[in-house]
DNA sequence: ATCCGGATCGCCT
DNA sequence: GGCGATCCGGATG
């Protein structure tokens, strides 16, 4: 019973250095679209998981209607408005965590939601903590999901993403020609700005709502 | 394959 | 008091 769905299969090659701090004191969208390939990991007592980041999402701070950031600084948006490269980790629609990436200079308010991941290590983990998940490529397709089967919860709010508990590693890049661009899932406010970004033809990736544009990456 | 409602609760108006 | 940066299961075509 190896690979029991399609493909598991992102490459598992040495371990990546963390990200340097001034990697997420940029542009959001910049940040949003580097940040595919790269290998997001978590440990808990329970174990390691890792996977590889296929989607991400970019909210750009308090001009964004969309973003957190844009009701001001709340209790619950401390972290979002903390230094770049931690953690922002918060609870959505009562029972599900979202993980983002802090990023731009500290009081901002902008960060990168990781929408999927590809699973690398910690497969096994995975499918423990998700027993009612039949297909794999259902283990980490969504920003629920992922939080769910990687064990990221509100208590890693906050972390430096170089000291974990949750890390984000250098990866295998992805190329321009791989990445597609969307609106951005969920949302009501500004819902046509093209700030999605996902690797084309990875099985991981969340479904894309109808009616979604599709547009190539253009730097 | 696609659509729809229910779950569940902290946060903001 | 109402609404989410969601997920899942059940109904429908």
């Amino acid at each position: 019973m190896m690979n029991r769905d399609a493909a598991p299969t992102a490459r598992r090659s040495r371990l990546g250095s963390p990200l340097p701090t001034r990697f997420y004191d940029r542009a959001t969208e910049l940040v949003a679209r580097e940040l595919l390939g790269t290998v997001l990991e978590s440990s808990t007592p329970e174990g390691i998981t890792r996977g590889r980041v296929v989607e991400t999402e970019a909210y750009l701070g308090p001009d964004d209607p969309a973003c957190h950031a844009a009701a001001g600084l709340t209790m619950r948006t401390t972290h979002l408005f903390g230094p770049p490269g931690r953690s922002y980790v918060y609870l959505i629609y009562g029972m599900y965590w979202c993980f983002n990436a802090v990023t731009r200079e500290r009081g901002h308010g902008a960060a990168v939601l990781v929408r999927a991941v590809h699973p690398v290590d910690g497969l096994a983990l995975m499918r423990r903590r998700r027993p009612n998940v039949k297909k794999d490529r259902d283990l980490t397709n969504g920003p629920g999901k992922l939080c769910l089967a990687m064990g990221i919860d509100g208590s890693m709010s906050g972390c430096s993403l170089r000291d974990g508990p949750v890390v984000m590693r250098v990866g295998e890049p992805v190329s321009d020609d791989e990445v597609v661009v969307t609106p951005r899932v969920g949302i009501t406010q500004a819902a046509e700005w093209p700030l999605r970004y996902l690797v084309r033809d990875d099985p991981f990736v969340s479904a894309t709502p109808k009616g979604f544009p599709r547009m190539p990456y253009r730097t």
